[in-house]
DNA sequence: GCATATTTGTCCGTATGTATA
DNA sequence: CTATACATACGGACAAATATG
């Protein structure tokens, strides 16, 4: 009932690769190594090395440097001339700009998403599998559909490039949900403050719900770096 | 006293990396390209054939390719599967989207500017320096101070991943830029517009700066639409 | 539509340099 | 300081896909 802890990053990755797409070796490579970080099964701060990987997706070297070149623009590692590729962990620095960023954009998102129908309703629905998902306990879930009601916000803005950064955002987001245990207390909480933010959206009270989502940024935030706080006085002691 | 035409981009290449740096060479062959790109010594929609820069810089096809994934990642080049990479296109509709997301993130930009003194002599700076390149015919020093002047904007913001995603922006722009021939008819007009958006700024009238701002985007993106539609009827006939 | 040449995609072996135990 | 493990980079090889005549 427990979930696998791999061993290594390699174990993890050991016959996952689905070969039969239409991009190339090291896009997959790319996908692959991509997928295992972002759901957590490498934890931030693992080493990505090159032979062991190669081995486990059945590709060559190059192939995969090829990939860590790819990840690296993305953000998810960090690239250490002759030491290797690391999962990237996010410091306290990372989590205010990331929170700076958000609370820049995403009101302007709300505002937007305020006169449309349709995305008020995708809101809902979102809220909706988030409340369902959190009466069964699967807080993953429940943190995946928390990602997803802020990003909707910001594809409310009609941006390509905008919904872009946000997805890395996000996916830099995810990194510092990975070394915090209690899934429970860091989603919990905001179920309701979406649904709050969805009820005064359809009401039309455009100002409160910005006011909802401003607390809501500044306490995740803070919630966000006290636990990043705990992790690090826990592992260097 | 004309531009010297590259007959190909690994002619325009050729010797010019410098391998003395603290980056690894992959990296270093991208900075060569990019900067190649971002000047328009190759023009959007050029192929960058692996054999022939690699062969242009003196490095290995593997460390091409691994700059290829890099520069591809940041949006400069296209990477078609068993075509090869290209430097990119833009589209009217991406230049829509660019300028939808500059009228969306500059104007709180300029506000946060507005309060800081620092940042308003920085402008004032700016705006100087491409009154004096103007003067003396220098567009293509008015087109980068136009670039700081805006990007000085965002930089307000004190937001690193907004910084960064507006430095990928202005590169595509820059590519836009690089298929227009007539500079002056591009950067001229928007000098006097900085220097008026900077002069409200100096005053204190921040909503009209907000307005003048307003009123520049939609004229520029005017404009390169217009010439962007009059360079595709030329080169397809 | 076909045969050919070119270019990309991928793999392998290897030599060199760097960081760390 | 030496030894080891690993990343860096190169060059060659071949298959597969694409472009060319």
């Amino acid at each position: 009932m427990r979930s696998v802890p791999a061993h290594s990053p390699a174990d993890a990755l050991a016959g996952l690769m689905t070969l039969a797409g239409r991009s190339s070796t090291s896009e997959q490579a790319a996908d692959a190594i991509r997928q295992h970080i972002t759901d957590g099964r490498i934890r931030p701060g693992a080493q990505l090395r090159e032979e062991a990987l190669a081995a486990a997706l059945g590709v060559s070297r190059n192939t995969i440097r090829e990939a860590f070149r790819a990840l690296s623009r993305e953000g998810l590692v960090e690239h250490v001339l002759h030491r290797g590729v690391f999962v990237r962990e996010v410091s306290v620095r990372d989590v205010e700009d990331i929170y700076r960023t958000r609370r820049l954009l995403e009101p302007p998102g709300l505002r937007a998403a305020a006169g449309r129908p349709a995305v008020i309703r995708a809101l809902d629905e979102i809220v909706t599998g988030a409340e369902t998902a959190a009466a069964t306990g699967d807080w993953a879930s429940v943190g995946t559909a928390d990602i997803a009601f802020h990003r909707s916000l910001v594809d409310a803005c009609d941006s390509l490039r905008l919904n872009r950064m946000f997805d890395q955002l996000f996916a830099e987001l995810r990194l510092a949900f990975a070394v915090i245990d209690e899934a429970r207390a860091l989603h919990e909480p905001y179920v309701l403050r979406n649904r709050h933010m969805t009820t005064l959206l359809v009401g039309g009270a455009v100002d409160e719900a910005c006011g909802e989502l401003d607390r809501y940024l500044r306490d995740a935030e803070r919630q966000i770096l006290g636990a990043l706080d705990g992790e690090q006085a826990t592992s260097r002691p």
